[in-house]
Parts: structure tokens; C-alpha cells; sequence
DNA sequence: ATCCTCCTGTAGACCTTCTAGAGGAGAGCC
DNA sequence: GGCTCTCCTCTAGAAGGTCTACAGGAGGAT
């Protein structure tokens, strides 16, 4: 099954960007590439959805971007984590898992 | 912690009504309490997110609606699942599984 | 030259949730 | 009778993220 990525989740997808740069500095296009292929295709981020996020967490100061020259030989937008992106990830992840485990409890209901 | 409803997650809240309704049928008023005595606090819906919700639902034709009286002696709309909508059900808890494990999937990168 | 892939970007629509209200009606108390 | 509290439903408009559907530049291969 794939899921689109307002499927299921809003938010998410800037915890999702936010921990694959974390892991290490990639270009946009890089980006959901590799979340595609961890998440063996289950993710796909489209383009409508992936560049305003990226946008949206440069503005907001969780991520510094500069351009350079990707494995290709294209120009390409490399992004990195700034330290209130990093401790904003670690709050989102928490509230990740204390959100997954209260819906678990609702699904099993007897 | 306390999440709000937008907190995390979109289109979840669907599920989260559906999956109350199965087990018991309910008031709304009702299934906003009993989502937050399971989740122990951490899921607080608010009014003008509920009602939309079972309205949209309903109008889906996943629940169907009348009016009755509560335990308090009060006017109340209970809520029951419908067929379709407990096929939707279904397929929508089938894809919080698949998403999850594929957003542990990404959270876990080395 | 031409085409394909890589890579970034935007406008407008759509949908869900939030904020911030309104209001009716039963129950308990003075 | 009047007052207040809780129960219970409901809505309008705003806010915010994602989708659809584009545009476009530039390198590499044929």
C-alpha cells in the first residue's frame, strides 16, 4: 500500500524531513528520496507538499540551507539541522510517541 | 503532555470516533469523554472539532444519527456505525499500522 | 539537436481543525 | 420562583498544511 502524505498525518511530515537531515545534510529532491526508500515506498513525498516544507522550517529556523552541486552535477539546495531544529525534533518525537501509544489504547478497545 | 487534535495528526480523528462508536453506541458529548478516559488525558477533543467530525461522517454515511436521551436525562444524538462504515473503519486502522511502522522506520535511521 | 532525468519552485484549491462564540434544557440550591 | 451549574449540540470564519498542476533551468546521453 502507499500513502499519500496527508493520508494519515499532518506534521508529521516535518519530524519525518527534520530526522532524515538530521541523519545526514541532502538536497531537497535527496530528501524524499530517501524517505521513499527507507520507508520501502510506503512514503512519497510530492514536490506540491516536500518544497514548502522545506521552506517553512528555513523560515521558522530549524534548518539552514545553501546551495551547492549535487552527486549529479546539479544544482542543488543542501540542508542541514540548526540546534533549535534539532531540540525541536527531540519534542516532536516525544509527542510522536505519546500520540502513537494514546491511539493504540483507543484501537483497543474491547 | 496534552496533545490537541491537530497536534500530529490529520484524518486520525475519524478513526479515533469510528473505533469509539464501534464499541459502544454514543452521544458525541460522550465519545469526546470516553476518548479522553482511555487516552488517559493525552487526547482532548474540543467541540468545534467533534461535531464537524460526526457530521462529515455521518454525511458519508459511515454513522448514522437520532435522537435520544442521555444517562442525565438530557437531549442527546447517539451515533451508531453503519456497514460502510465499519469497512472504513477497517481499511483506515489497516493504514495507521502501515504508516506508523513506516515513520518508526525513518525515526530509527542510523 | 533532442530527450530524459535531476532539481527547485509557485498559485490556487481543498480539507480539517481551531477559536470563539450561541443557546436550550435538566438538576440542585436558595 | 429564580439562579447557577452541567450537559449537550451547533456554527462561522480563520488558520494552516497538503494536493494538483503547473513552469522552468541545466546536465548527460544518444
Amino acid at each position: 500500500m502507499v500513502l499519500q502524505t496527508s493520508d494519515l498525518f499532518l506534521g508529521t511530515l516535518d519530524m519525518l524531513i527534520l530526522r532524515t537531515v538530521r541523519a545526514e545534510h541532502m538536497h531537497g529532491w535527496g530528501i524524499a528520496q530517501r524517505i521513499q526508500l527507507v520507508s520501502k515506498d510506503v512514503l512519497q513525498l510530492n514536490q506540491g507538499s516536500l518544497y514548502p516544507a522545506l521552506h517553512r522550517l528555513r523560515d521558522k529556523g530549524l534548518l539552514e540551507a545553501k546551495w551547492g552541486v549535487s552527486e549529479n552535477n546539479r544544482r542543488a539546495k543542501f540542508y542541514r539541522l540548526t540546534d533549535r531544529g534539532r531540540e525541536y525534533l527531540g519534542h516532536e518525537t516525544e509527542k510522536w510517541r505519546i500520540f502513537t501509544q494514546a491511539v493504540e489504547q483507543i484501537l483497543q478497545l474491547a
